[in-house]
RNA sequence: GGUGGGGUUCCCGAGUGGCCAAAGGGAACAGACUGUAAAUCUGUCGUCGAACGACUUCGGAGGUUCAAAUCCUCCCCCCACCA
């Protein structure tokens, strides 16, 4: 199956610029594509899945795949998708976030494909463009006409209480210039990104077409291909939780949070986001399919889908960990009859406190501790309303915490609402 | 530079001297029902406090007043049109 029509049906094609050259272009082998990633979080969170796994996809059918880090975009801020101008990051930290996001686009790659990524940033080449060179040498290729028609700047231009800076304004000629740069030095051929990237990389197309033709009276054609939005079928937004936006980073993120992001997905979204997400092939989602609509109350597609996004991003070690700790908690049983150890274990990546004795104080600073409460009037409040149980078992309102709630003198474990597990220790 | 319109609690957005911790909606959190789902219903939703209540908040700094998100002065920021 051509990669381009797995992608099809998989649903990760929203838009391309000539539906036909692309096939062709990705029919054979060794084609050439970049995606881009501008740092502008110390870490990808999961909305970056969806282009990250493509150009894992695309190793594995045999071309090369290229990513881009914003090193020089970052500084300037990408309009698209925005309704407000935003702050611009300090060049010191576009630098950290961006090794930061260098490593762990290569942990994923190199753990999904089996071969290391080409990386390269736009800082490389943008830093010592001129003013003069990029305005008489890029510049001009742009109309303004044609750029106010973006969809990113006519959004910011049609608002009433915000504008948009000539700063971000430019980004779209950056952006281009990358793709120039990308062509001339790679032979790339074809710029994947979100939805909200249409207007962007169609601009690196006009300027490869008009920029070849002027000065080198070639003709050259570069594609563009985007991916959907990912929507959910609540309407919210995908990728952010109670907690903010899931990280890929353990740190930012802990996977057990992560693993249990997806065990939580609605009924309506699974089967879409297994083809989006995953590697498995149309027969194993077609099963997976009538699985759920046999049994939902199994949930046997949330917990496929939530064990393969997890093994791809933190490792089938750390799935390990994390499906033995969603055993302990979810899996029947009472919380008591399990071990200490274990259960240190399979909550260590929940909150955790540790007292000394005699200094445990009372229920809902705990909460506060443990972060499961924001103030000490909400835990209370929370306690109140019966939604605190300590091992367990539900909170009376005035309870408070014993020393035999301690297992095996040391452990305790608080769980607010059904799922929101802190870890207590003591000693 | 000129003229006009704005900046309100996580977001949107009402509020033009006391009845305002501030309507309404959204988001979020908890409970019921369930399948760690959705929908629905209920409660909570500035901080502290068991509670009467106290304290802090409406771009910033001053001021008027018994009393200010609301009035005045200066400043900062945003938008539109004009130059």
């Amino acid at each position: 199956m051509n990669i381009y029509d797995e992608l099809q049906w998989r649903g990760l094609i929203n838009q391309v610029s000539d539906e036909d050259k692309v096939r062709t272009y990705l029919s054979g082998q060794g084609a050439t594509m970049y995606c881009g990633f501008d740092p502008t979080a110390e870490s990808l969170h999961i909305g970056n899945l969806v282009p990250l796994l493509c150009l894992a996809r695309m190793k594995r059918a045999g071309h090369n795949p290229i990513f881009l880090l914003g090193g020089a975009t970052g500084l300037i801020g990408d309009p698209s998708g925005k309704d407000k101008e935003r702050e611009l990051s300090r060049q010191e930290d576009v630098d950290a976030r961006s090794e930061k996001i260098k490593a762990q686009v290569r942990r994923f790659f190199e753990r999904n494909t089996g071969e290391r990524p080409e990386i390269t940033n736009n800082y490389i080449w943008t830093k010592d463009l001129t003013t003069i060179e990029l305005l008489r040498d890029v510049g001009r290729y742009f109309t303004i006409n044609w750029m106010l028609q973006k969809e990113s700047v006519k959004g910011r231009l049609d608002r009433e209480d915000v504008g948009i800076s000539y700063t971000e304004f430019s980004y779209m000629v950056l952006q281009g210039y990358d793709y120039y740069h990308l062509f001339k030095t790679k032979g790339c051929r074809l710029q994947i990104g979100g939805g909200d990237q249409w207007g962007n990389i169609t601009a690196g197309c006009e300027l490869v077409r008009k920029k070849c033709a002027q000065e080198e009276n070639t003709q050259e054609e570069v594609y563009a291909l985007t991916f959907p939005l990912i929507t959910t079928a609540s309407g919210k937004k995908f990728g952010k939780s109670e907690k903010g936006a899931i990280y890929l980073s353990p740190d930012l993120t802990p996977p057990y949070a992560f693993y249990q992001f997806f065990i939580n997905t609605d009924d309506r979204d699974v089967i879409r986001f297994l083809k989006l997400f995953t590697f498995l092939d149309q027969e194993e989602i077609a099963a997976l399919e009538r699985e759920l609509a046999a049994a939902p109350h199994l949930r046997t597609a949330q917990k496929r889908l939530a064990e393969e996004v997890t093994r791809m991003v933190h490792g089938q070690p750390e799935l390990d960990r994390v499906m033995a700790a969603t055993e302990a908690l979810f899996g029947g049983g009472t919380i008591k009859g399990v071990d200490p150890a274990t259960l240190r274990a399979a909550l260590e990546t929940a909150p955790h406190c540790h007292y000394a004795p005699g200094t445990v104080p009372d229920l809902p600073q705990i909460l506060l501790d443990l972060k499961l409460a924001t103030s000490k009037g909400q835990a209370r409040k929370d306690i109140q309303g019966g939604g605190v149980y300590i091992n367990g078992e539900r909170v009376d309102e005035d309870q408070d915490v014993a020393e035999s709630d301690f297992m095996g003198g040391e452990v305790l474990i608080i769980r607010k609402g059904k799922k929101n597990y802190g870890l207590v220790t003591r000693g």
